[in-house]
DNA sequence: CCTTTTACCTACTATGTCAATAGGTTAATA
DNA sequence: TATTAACCTATTGACATAGTAGGTAAAAGG
């Protein structure tokens, strides 16, 4: 299950794209839309600075800006951000120390299978796709 | 990320389509094989006991075995009812309330589309496929 | 220079889930 | 009647989540 840290993110990062790729926006804007905590806000923002997905400015004018044009962040991308690798099962992760089970495991291909399916379709949307409702559902 | 919960109980149905659809395997034998707490591996067979995964029987000569052929287990099943519904969004769970904000909501479709990518992933692989080592890695 | 605005930083807390552990009771067989 | 094995009811330590609280640093306007 997503948490809000990753659902929030991806809410506020629609914003932004809303906003264009010049603008400052300060984050009051942002939480009087979407009804988000402002402090718990900026410790999500934050990450999203340190890792250049948005550019933070302080002071008057100031506020956040995406750093690129939409269509170049994918949810995948926020998502490992903010939740962490998205592996199934904690041997995939990429810092996991290797498994002695992963030879006899009956389960692992599985887990493989499952993680390069949702890794596939994350990486297929965009935050563009999001903002332009121009999410294609599977089949 | 899928629990504990989720991936024994997967292990465990795997060893027990091992072993037929006729004989009694006592937990005693998985818990030696698979090296997982015993007292922890019967909440979870109680709990495919209830459900009509596996029956119980108790006494010498007792313990589980598969209600059905492995083939008509589906990893899906296994893991809705170990780890909850599959959703990647609370308001997407069965028993969710309705979300005021669904009608202008940005992401909920993209949301739709992943826990569909992820159902059908996991519907399509039975126990009896993993056990043979038979899993479709995509594409 | 000073006030306002805004991002950024550090620490704390309440709540809940996970992964067991502990200590039993019930049912079936030999 | 003893043994085996499922089943039941707590309890616990560790950890993550979703915030809250109270500041500091930087930029702009007057």
């Amino acid at each position: 299950m997503v948490s809000t840290r990753g659902r929030y993110a991806l809410r506020v990062l629609i914003d932004l794209a809303e906003r264009g790729t010049e603008e400052f926006v300060p984050l009051k804007d942002i939480t009087k839309k979407e009804g988000i905590s402002k402090k718990y806000l900026e410790s999500i923002m934050t990450l999203l600075s340190k890792n250049n997905m948005v550019e933070g400015v302080h002071g008057k004018g100031g506020g956040y800006r995406l750093n690129r044009p939409a269509k170049d962040y994918t949810v995948g991308m926020i998502l490992r951000l903010t939740e962490g690798d998205l592996s199934p099962v904690a041997c995939l992760a990429p810092e996991a120390e290797i498994c002695q089970r992963a030879e006899i495991c009956k389960t692992l291909p599985m887990w493989k299978g499952l993680k390069k399916v949702v890794n596939d379709y994350l990486e297929s949307v965009t935050i563009e796709d999001l903002l332009n409702g121009n999410v294609k559902i599977p089949e």
